[in-house]
DNA sequence: ATAGGGATTCCATTAACTGGAAGGTCAAGG
DNA sequence: CCTTGACCTTCCAGTTAATGGAATCCCTAT
């Protein structure tokens, strides 16, 4: 298989799936041509990919769970924590997200929206005497 | 001021400050030795900055926010659209993580997490019966 | 031979910083 | 006067996960 049927089987850009080679996640054979030549094992993994990305697994989780995925002998806990740990990322995510909601619709309500200048939303973000943010980004 | 005090004073790190400076945000002056100098209207911005960043909104958001801050001309209902796009933002993405959030539980709360190799998280992502996405991740 | 649709590589760009190196500046202490 | 340490400066690279585009090559059909 040449890389465009991979990409309509899979559902992945042909962009997606060099950089997943690039990167080591694949490992296509090559034609005498120079073209890259997938089996049907690429295929599989490759869709694996996607349906791990898109539930928001990052390339590192991907690239451990698809050392799971060949392992005969894996641990189903050793997934199991990968995905819990995902789980935990995207509550705090959750979390942090429904907090910006929170704040940001009442301002989005207290504000009129007309021509006139007075806003609250400019008024709260201007505001001098409260701290930078109550919940951290919490970066990393 | 120094950057060093901005930076206390505004929460925000050192290294964001000059970034900002970079790209045009903030324009402090710059003193005989080629420090910046930061005047107590720079230190503003910056804490407002903080406050829209805080809020997730884009760079390019604040770059807008900033413009109608500092314009007393301004519309508050210019305002009011920047925000409201940008909690449709955040509401498209709590329904993605959400989504995610439920198929991925189902899976870890069906997932034994012992030392056997059977893991119904990596049977379902290998699943080829299924199409690759649910719903796009709408990448634009 | 030529046209078209694929394929290849390589480079740049995105968002918003962050880390680190190499070096200049300033105030205090010996 | 010199050193030490805390600041400050710039510049370059790296992060995440691709994506866009250019230049070029290959294959098939007409």
């Amino acid at each position: 298989m040449n890389i465009g049927d991979v990409a309509r089987r899979s559902g992945l850009p042909a962009k997606t799936i060099r950089y997943y080679e690039d990167i080591g996640l694949v490992a296509p054979l090559r034609g005498a041509n120079g073209y890259r030549s997938f089996r049907d094992s690429d295929l599989h993994k490759l869709a694996f990919l996607g349906r791990a990305r898109s539930l928001g697994f990052s390339i590192e989780d991907c690239r451990g769970l698809l050392k799971l995925y060949e392992d005969d002998s894996r641990a189903s806990a050793d997934v199991k924590s990968i995905a819990q740990e995902h789980l935990r990322r995207i509550e705090d995510k959750i979390a942090e997200l429904q907090a910006m909601h929170r704040t940001l619709s009442h301002l989005v309500s207290a504000c009129a929206g007309d021509d006139r200048p007075d806003c609250p939303i400019l008024s709260d973000l201007a505001e001098s005497d409260r701290d930078a943010r109550p919940a951290g980004k919490g970066r990393r």
